[in-house]
Formats: structure tokens, sequence, C-alpha cells
DNA sequence: ATACAATGTGTGCACCGTTCACATTAGGCG
DNA sequence: CGCCTAATGTGAACGGTGCACACATTGTAT
């Protein structure tokens, strides 16, 4: 049974790692994530952990994929069950909050392009992707739902990131929730199902 | 005058090292982006650059400027003088288009918060913020101008950032541009401003 | 010509990621 | 119980990095 104790077997040195790493991050941000203090923050040599994670791109991805499924979890927080648009509303603000109450996270979590070579990682954002589609399916059931979440998602993850630069008004939590539910509101008064008119496409765009 | 020649000064480094700088940001992407290796291609000693920033944030942060001048270099290339939402929208397909043309580069740009520090940077954004809100408030005189120019650019800059990421569908360039234009167009449709008729999206997302 | 400011060099330090040989221990098997 | 092996943690070492420091070189104004 892993235990931490302070034998010479750590006990649970993995998930150590993965706490001393979000600790680390949410004190310094991405710059301070470095291995070796993650093993110092764990108790441990500075080569341990290569017994638990292949290499620092290993730690990341694992602690991004932690990232995810916290991520998801504010989205059913926000809305268990969303069917309505109304509910995607709320789904959306909670995804910009959550980017805004770990900044560090958020980044790391959309770094670098999803390498397929981390699993743990991949699964965990197909779940999210599968999550983000599956709502719109629900509250929009005749539209191009993958068009529509694509846009969605691309709309708030916008809005997210511009926050996390500071380019929006974040002053007060409710300020950010109003963008948000206005952004995404008008993107839904333009939804095909909501306003039933289809025409032909627009013309192209230069080089 | 500055001019590189093999004497002890080298006549402009700066400006060599944020060529450097640059060639190994699309060579190796940001993970080859350090200040020796900058000094080395640049065929300079280590510390040499010390001498034109401040450390190597200050580089990264000048190189991001650079970015921000070429970006918008591609948005007033797709259209120099935006007044129809069409315009627009041509100018949202040339923003993504410069993030996939220059991944290591977009990245770089929206990496961390922009730091007031950098003067060069903040002046760069602003620029480019201006200008979208430029262009918005000539195509829509009497919408919300600043709540409309910022859902658009986190829309557009959302799309950029999944692209990244590889979790939209980027096989061709006119796949891409689609989508954009697509995505865009459900939004001006939604702006109460437009008075044309609603204009059902085609685009389709991949895995 | 000389003094000065700007610019480039070299050394050194602390830190980092990673590899390797080695030490310690847990757990299965007799 | 004792032993053996695989799993796990240690320590030294290598090359790379950012950066500070003293020093060398050179353009330029006086």
């Amino acid at each position: 049974m892993p235990q931490a104790n302070d034998s010479y077997h750590h006990g649970d040195l993995r998930a150590a790692c993965l706490r001393a790493a979000r600790e680390l991050l949410e004190e310094d941000g991405s710059a301070g994530l470095s291995l070796r203090a993650v093993a110092r923050r764990a108790g441990v040599s500075a080569t341990a952990p290569y017994r638990h994670f292949a290499d620092r791109d290993a730690l990341v991805s694992s602690v991004a994929a932690e990232g995810y499924r916290e991520l998801a979890g504010y989205l059913t927080a926000a809305h268990p069950a969303p069917a309505m648009p109304d509910d995607l509303t709320a789904v959306a603000v909670a995804y910009v909050r959550f980017a805004l109450d770990h900044p560090a996270m958020f980044r790391v979590m959309f770094a670098e392009p999803c390498d397929p070579g981390n699993e743990e990682r991949v699964e965990a954002t197909t779940v999210l992707s599968e999550y983000v589609r599956g709502i719109v399916r629900g509250a929009f059931s005749d539209a191009d739902v993958d068009a529509l979440s694509t846009t969605v998602w691309a709309l708030v993850h916008g809005l997210a990131f511009l926050h996390l630069d500071g380019k929006l008004d974040a002053s007060t939590p409710e300020v950010v929730a109003d963008q948000v539910r206005a952004a995404v509101h008008a993107l839904f008064t333009a939804s095909p199902v909501v306003s039933q008119a289809a025409t032909a496409p627009s013309g192209r765009a230069g080089a």
C-alpha cells in the first residue's frame, strides 16, 4: 500500500510529484515548474521522479491532464446536465472562470500542441471535446453540431485567453461573466436553429 | 552607421539577435530560443546580447512585438481598408492563417501576459487592438463597438489556438478559411446592426 | 590626442534536465 | 523463515542555460 512515510521508499512519489508540481505552478507560474524543484518539495533526490515520469514533458503532461479533469469538474459543477442554450452559457462562464482561477495551469494545458504521445493527456482532452459536443447536440438538436460546438468552444477559449493576457476588463467576476454571457448569447442568436434561414456562403478572403 | 562586419563591434547586433531568434524559433520552436543560441548564431559571445536586451524576457518580448507587427501586416494585406462585414471576415481568415503559418511565433506572442514593463510589446498589442476596434467601428457604426470587437477577436483568437492545438481540421487552408468564415459570419448575423438575411454556415470540424 | 561612453569578451556561479552506476527495500517463492 | 529479483531512491557527473562581473576594444566628442 502506498503511503508517504520517511523511509527509503517514499510510498507514493508519483502523486507527491504531481501535488508539488501543482503547488509550484500556482506559486511561481510555469517558470518555477522544474523537475528538481518538484523533487525538492517532495523531499526526494533530484533524479527520483524519473522512476515515475519519463522526462519533464511527461510530468507536465500529467499535470495538464489533471487540469483538464479539473476543468471538466468546473463545467459540470456549473450545470450538471445542460440542455438549454442558457445552460450552455453558464458552462461557458465556468470555463472562463477556471482560466482566471488557475491561469498558470490553463496556460500549461494549452501551451504546447497536445502531443499524441501522452495518452493520458490526449484522453483528457478528448473527453472534454466530446463533452462540449454533447452539450451542443442536446441544446441544438438539428444544428450542425460540429461547426457550432467548434465555434462556441473557440469563442469561449478566446475570451479566456484574452482575459489571461489582461486585454479585457476582468475587474470583477461579474463583469467577466456578463461579458461571456453576452458573447455566447450573441452567437446563439445567430444559430441557424434559432433563426431558420439558409443562404449561400460568402465570398472569398484574399491572400 | 550600423553594419554587420567582422570587426570587434558587430555593427547591428540588436537586429542580428532578433533575426537569429526568429530563425531559431521557426527551426526548433520556442524551446530552442535561448540567449546563448542566439549569440552563437549571431557569431558573438554569449553575453554580448545583454548590451541590447536586459534579459531573455526582453529579447522574447521584442520578438513578440515583431510578431504583432507582422500579424498586422497579414491583416492589412487581407484587406487594406475594411469597411463591410465581409471585409472583416477576410481579415479574420488572415488572422488564423498567420497563426498557422507561424505557430511558434504566435505562441510566443501570447505565451505570457503582456507585461506592462516592455513598452514595445505593449504598444504593438495596443495598435493591434485599436485596429480591430477601428474595423468594427467602421463596419458596424452604431453597434456596441467594444463588446462586438472583443467578441470577434475572441472568436478568431480561439479558432487560431484550437487549430494550433490540432483540435480542428486544418488539412487544407481552404477548409480552415471556410471554418473561420462560417464562424465569424454566424456571429455577425446576430449583430442587431446587420440588416442582411441570416446565412447558414456550412463549415465542418474534424476530430 | 585624449577621455569617455558604447559595445563585445571571458570567467564564474547557480540552476536545470538527464544519464549512469549504485544502494535500499518490498514482495514473491522456496 | 531466508533468499532473490524487481522496483524504487541516491549520488555523482555531463552539457546546457541565464546572468553578473571584471576586463578588453572601439567609436566619438572634445
